[in-house]
DNA sequence: GTCCGGAACTGTACAGTGTAAAGTCGCGGT
DNA sequence: ACCGCGACTTTACACTGTACAGTTCCGGAC
């Protein structure tokens, strides 16, 4: 595969070392093309040309692991811009986690709850509230927005992740399949919105996804003004 | 443990026979106390008196028994009200799925993405969708708001889903752990804001939801005036 | 040259998982 | 008395993560 120029005369000569490196990336190419549920020790193992054990020469566990292939989702996202205007920025941002998360779909349960953060993942963090923090958010306004981009964020990776169809075509079998059982006229509304607008040629559900972030700056752009006000007697932002 | 006043005279006696209902109730109460990765066939077999395999005669897979307890998770969540105005009826239902899925942790992966929605499922669906339609709501905009709603409120149970803390006090420590292999002004924002803010007595974070719900729905109603402005021209909305 | 220590990896084992396939038991109907 | 069948059990298989002990190989000390 590789090029072994290292290689002498010996028999099987001796193979690349392991190295944590090595085993995350592969790590990561082995979820994205079938699942984390794919993502074995042995399965790891025999694509590095090693028994499943050997792993546990560099890390401590399979959690190991998965917090490393997680911090490097987290490092594939591009960091807001340091003097950028912050609505840009968090728009930028939201839309970069997104793309990573279409990428490695199997990180979305996996980059919110981690116990043991790595340095992108902090990293992350922090650009994200010093943006808003630069942008005139006072401390609680700067939570507020970041529970507020992030659960939206991550709520529709979560509910786009395994819509059982990729191309609009199949939307239509696939409605038809899950609505089959059902007596046709049980689920009025729901039969109108998937007739009438889901199953429209052109209709793609990853356009939504913009439309709701940009709801969301609208709102945080006015609840950023009512406290700037509030707060312009005392002391300005920042 | 329960009442077993059908036992009469012989040996171990006819035990109450498995049902879908049955096995259901104790797999949701099972999943509840220990997670859903606790939730084994053989537990649950052992849990109802009962083989692993008993289960294959009612259900034919372990998806199938997920498919039913997800529907009834679905189906402890309240209906909008039929009349009701648009935005309470959402916030109420909003704060009903919340409490649904604080009640049931380990679904909240599951909702979203069942191949094989049950009909409480559906029935959900279906009211959200005919209350915003009642409210105004042509069938793009009902998708939008729909969209941005249940992202935000599955991606807010995913975010809080495994903090690793529950009462206020235990946020300190924790935060201390997950930071303390690192140097301490690496991230400045990040430590303000836990420290200032999130380390805080009486900072509770599920109080952030109702806050962006409610900017949200302020979105929602701003963006649907503006529909049907547009539109007042040709017919009224419905 | 011989020996040692430790790094890097392998072998074996165990308890756990979902489920296919076949076997068993007891009750209701004829 | 017997059959059929619903309801459940037994056994088996391939798979999982990982504890623990054994092996192999290389660099340096003597």
């Amino acid at each position: 595969m590789t090029t072994e120029t290292t290689e002498t005369t010996k028999v099987a000569q001796r193979r690349v070392p392991l190295s944590r490196e090595r085993v995350l990336h592969t790590a990561i190419q082995l979820a994205d093309q079938g699942g984390i549920e794919s993502l074995s020790m042995r399965k790891l193992g025999q694509e590095l040309g090693v028994e499943a054990m050997a792993m546990y020469y560099h890390f401590a566990n399979k959690d190991d692991i998965i917090d490393g292939i997680v911090d490097l989702v987290f490092s594939e996202i591009d960091l807001p811009a340091a003097g950028a205007d912050w609505r840009a920025a968090m728009r930028q941002r939201a839309i970069s986690v997104r793309d990573a998360l279409l990428r490695h779909r199997w990180a979305i349960g996996l980059m919110e709850s981690r116990r043991n953060p790595g340095p992108a993942n902090l990293r992350h963090h922090d650009a994200v509230i010093g943006s808003l923090r630069a942008g005139g958010f006072d401390i609680a306004m700067a939570a507020h927005a970041y529970s507020l981009l992030d659960s939206y964020i991550y709520g529709f990776a979560l509910t786009t992740m395994n819509l059982p169809f990729d191309t609009s075509e199949e939307v239509a079998e696939v409605a038809q399949g899950m609505l089959g059982p059902f007596p046709m006229n049980e689920y009025p509304h729901l039969v109108e919105m998937l007739t009438d607008h889901v199953m429209t040629p052109g209709y793609d559900f990853g356009d939504e996804f913009e439309y709701g972030l940009d709801v969301i700056l609208d709102g945080l752009e006015r609840a950023r003004g009512r406290t700037a006000i509030r707060r312009s007697g005392t002391h300005r932002a920042r």
